[in-house]
DNA sequence: AGTTTGACAGTAT
DNA sequence: GATACTGCCAAAC
């Protein structure tokens, strides 16, 4: 399983209405000093996975990756929709609605099951 | 096998 | 504070 593997199945553990960090989920993977790789995972993501990768922004709470949406604010309405807030047009509020991968017990499930 | 490329994060200035 | 700079490393080519 490759790195990018591993970064969908957590992306996939993101609540519906929360957020987290490319930071956060390097981290969750073992892997502190890779947040870029985990831009780079699902910036190559399969589009036939239905994959919540609008719940992905960055550690500020800005959507950096909107510009994959297609539409200009696609991101921002997915997430609206879901309940999340902003502190203003393009900032989420992380503080409200951060979910760190490490504290989901799911995600230690899913290491288990890689280790067997 | 060497190079390039990022949807980042942390530190320094 | 807001920029600027630097470390990061998996994949694709």
């Amino acid at each position: 399983m490759t790195f990018a593997e591993r970064v969908y199945e957590v992306t996939a553990l993101i609540p519906e209405g929360h957020v987290t960090s490319y930071g956060a989920i390097a981290r969750a993977l073992g892997a502190p000093r890779s947040a870029r790789m985990v831009g780079w995972a699902l910036n190559n993501s399969p589009h036939d996975r239905d994959l919540p990768a609008h719940r992905v922004v960055n550690r500020v709470g800005i959507l950096t990756g909107a510009i994959h949406f297609g539409p200009p604010d696609e991101m921002r309405h997915r997430l609206e929709v879901e309940g999340v807030t902003f502190i203003d047009e393009i900032t989420v509020d992380m503080k409200a609605h951060f979910w760190d991968p490490a504290d989901d017990p799911r995600v230690d499930e899913f290491f288990q099951f890689l280790e067997s």
